[in-house]
DNA sequence: ATTGACCTTAGAGTTGACTCTAAGCTTATA
DNA sequence: TATAAGCTTAGAGTCAACTCTAAGGTCAAT
């Protein structure tokens, strides 16, 4: 049994992130000792990596907390489900990915065309595009 | 001279969102008619129009304030200040794209691997990969 | 017995960019 | 003249995901 600070060392979040995470339903510690301290078992820790590698892949708190009911009860979801929380993250990451493209191009350009010297600003060519 | 919500349509902001940025200096009413209401002149329009054009292409608000600081007296400013701002910006786009990017893959590899079929997620591979 | 590191809780603060509310004027239309 | 639409202000609320604080209890080592 790992107390919250051995379990934040081990997983890489502060004790201050998993309890914010418990408070959100995210992860729990299935025991208390005598004194109050969390203590996080074998099967804490699991659920406490699955949290911690479906962020790491970008997966909001609540998209993980569907995750973890369907997780935990395996039998009586099916795999779609799963499949439909991926599918709109990807699909959330794809959009977003185009707009950081577009952004991208708008800037490239707007560098490309403006010589960045140390004269003085007045035929900025950055500024005259935002100015249109 | 426009009345806030006709600068506001000309735009393409609501009157909300244009005195927000008012309070946060970006956009001014140069004059008030005689019940305090706002008057935007040509100058005014014109540079709220710069400060929404700075906003689609990405700029943060921070960032546009300083570009209308250069704007407002540009012979007192370098280009380069124009292209550090814009530089910086195109650094943190591509830092962001590069993590979606590695999102993009996760993901689409998690949807590769899975059916996704109706049948029950006991075996589910996505549910698999997360719990390592 | 005392220090210092760790634990507890409830709750407030942070960031950025809005978004909305309430209470009260003003202006245009019927 | 009454009503509705539009304007004013200060200030609160929203979102997501933390991050921190205060006030106090616990535990191991000296």
């Amino acid at each position: 049994m790992l107390k919250i600070s051995e379990l934040a060392g081990r997983i890489g979040l502060s004790a201050h992130t998993i309890r914010f995470y418990e408070k959100h339903g995210l992860i729990e510690a299935s025991q208390r000792s005598e004194s109050g301290y969390r203590l996080y078992s074998a099967a804490d820790i699991n659920r406490a990596e699955f949290v911690k590698t479906a962020r790491n892949i970008g997966f909001s708190l609540e998209d993980i907390a569907q995750l973890l009911s369907i997780r935990l009860d395996r039998s009586s979801h099916s795999c779609q489900e799963v499949t439909d929380i991926t599918r709109n993250k990807l699909h959330e990451v794809n959009r977003k990915m185009a707009e950081l493209e577009a952004m991208q191009k708008v800037l490239s350009r707007l560098l490309d065309n403006c010589n960045g010297g140390l004269e003085n600003a007045t035929h900025c060519s950055i500024l005259e595009v935002l100015d249109n």
